[in-house]
DNA sequence: CAGCAGATTGACT
DNA sequence: GTCAATCTGCTGC
């Protein structure tokens, strides 16, 4: 049972990273240094919802015709690009899925990541109800499906992640960088040469990342 | 297990 | 009107 993990005393650790981590340095980096730390949504009655960060994509903004924010652009949606860093960024797609994001950099640089696969670690059994009788392993192991296991919609958009709502923890041990594998991003094929950038992290051989060989 | 089509709606041209 | 930073179920091997 889970529920033996959740009444464990607070780790030590259970403390949101500091702005300096999403602040201080390039995007690529901060992807790579993201894998391993523990994403955490509070859920009723005082429990908490979180895996661990197993893959992760970096979108570079204006220049990278994959991002949202390419050339510049700026709308309702994409506003929140343009935050500081360490703000969510949750968007809807394909008329069913929400998208959750990491804004990087200071604020006017549209960075962000785009954080693809998780390890479950806390509120499995919450997990299991709302992801409606999938396997463990199909859990978490996509963005579309890691944000409805955590309850991620558009109501997160623009949320601090040195607040309440959502944040992100040092997870027990850093990845170690000869785990970290690199390959290009899924699912931006529309952006010609810009979707050949190798900016797609993720922990080799973990059973929770979304697709081990990139297409 | 690989490959593929359908779902479903907000954002933007 | 077109398309999207996806998921699921079904087909066929």
């Amino acid at each position: 049972m889970t529920r033996r993990n959740e009444m464990l005393a607070p780790r030590s650790e259970a403390r949101p990273l500091p702005r300096e981590f999403y602040t201080g340095a390039g995007v690529l980096t901060i992807a790579r240094n993201l894998l391993g730390q523990r994403l955490v949504v509070p859920a009723e009655g005082g429990t908490r919802v979180a895996g661990i960060i197993v893959e992760a994509e970096a979108y570079r903004g204006p220049r990278d015709r994959a991002s949202h924010a390419y050339g510049g652009r700026r709308t309702r949606r994409t506003e929140t690009m343009y935050a500081i860093g360490g703000t969510a960024y949750v968007y809807f797609v394909y008329g069913m899925h929400y998208q959750f994001n990491v804004v990087t950099n200071v604020a006017d640089i549209p960075h962000a990541i785009l954080i693809r696969a998780l390890e479950p670690v806390e509120g499995i059994d919450i997990m299991r109800w709302r992801r409606g009788g999938v396997t463990d392993r199909e859990l978490t192991s996509g963005p579309g499906k890691l944000c409805q296991a955590l309850g991620i919609d558009r109501s997160l958009d623009a949320a601090d992640l040195l607040g309440s709502r959502v944040w992100i923890e040092a997870g027990d041990r850093p990845a170690p960088r000869v785990q970290i594998a690199r390959g290009t991003r899924i699912g931006v094929d529309y952006a010609g040469a810009w979707a050949l950038m190798p900016w797609r992290f993720w922990i080799r051989g973990n059973p929770f990342v979304s697709r081990p060989v990139p297409a």
